[in-house]
DNA sequence: TTGCTTATTCGCATGATTTGCAGATTAGGT
DNA sequence: ACCTAATCTGCAAATCATGCGAATAAGCAA
């Protein structure tokens, strides 16, 4: 996702306003690598302004996400969750914690599948599911994170 | 999955009863490589046995999983979708008709996270986006089938 | 076959996530 | 300061899935 002084001038230039939500969900989204749902980022932002809807937080990310200044993903029928990162990457989901982080793949290119077939992809998204070095790591367990695998 | 035979035969020897309804959807599932959801078994199991009820096919659907006798899947936030294929594979899916096909895949050990970490993989997934067969052929878009992607 | 016990089924309520809608509000230009 | 269209907000509703309790039926014993 671009930063957000260049969210700012995409939205002028395109006619949409610069509201204050707006604002702030820039801000929360930028360089923000914890893939938050909706509702937790809905979370984060009543803290700094209450009152704010989710409603406005669903449409803001809805938008940002068919300009193509966001990337959806979702692990195991889970909700949604953000992703400001728009290169070209994969996912690691912690089964312990559910800490889901962003990873580069060697050899991908040397993935391919094997039976005799005319499929055509475009794309392919690989997701490790294991145990990140926090959950692994047998000392200090006080700071571990909590699960926060919705499903 | 196991054969309906096998179910059965798992089944009764763990005390569980073998119900009309479980049979129907145990012989629905067998070698069914079409990745239903809940509702598109629910469905097909309606014809053949009007008046069963969609919470038993959710059900049964748990049950077979906790079992490790069913696979779940999702793609992009869509319904759950079931997969009695326990081999190691994975899947394609089409981004016009949603089909979704098992895939095996070549040179997956080659596979790696580039960048140093302490994440330990217990199972890696690989999902392509693409077009597939079907819809590629230019000629006879007749049969082509509908779009079942959820999402 | 009959009857008993307990697993299952079924329908409905409820929960979680997300979107549609309409009226109130406000950004941004005149 | 004023206008107008874009936006925000709250609530209803859609979708997918699970919890619960009453009704039903499978499997076993007599």
């Amino acid at each position: 996702m671009r930063s957000p002084e260049q969210l700012v001038e995409r939205f002028r230039s395109e006619g949409l306003k610069i509201t204050p939500q707006r604002q702030l969900l820039f801000s929360l989204l930028h360089e923000n690598a914890e893939h938050p749902t909706a509702e937790a980022l809905y979370t984060t932002a009543s803290a700094q302004m209450p009152g704010i809807s989710l409603r406005t937080v669903y449409q803001t990310l809805t938008d940002l996400t068919e300009m193509g200044e966001l990337g959806q993903v979702t692990f195991d029928g889970g909700a949604v969750r953000f992703d400001p990162n728009l290169t070209d990457h994969h996912h690691a989901v912690c089964n312990e914690c559910g800490a889901i982080a962003d990873v580069s793949i060697d050899h991908l290119d040397a993935v391919s599948i094997s039976e005799p077939n005319h499929f055509s992809p475009s794309s392919t998204s690989v997701v490790f599911h294991g145990t990140c070095a926090r959950c692994t790591t047998p000392t200090s367990n006080l700071d571990k994170p909590t699960n926060n695998q919705t499903k």
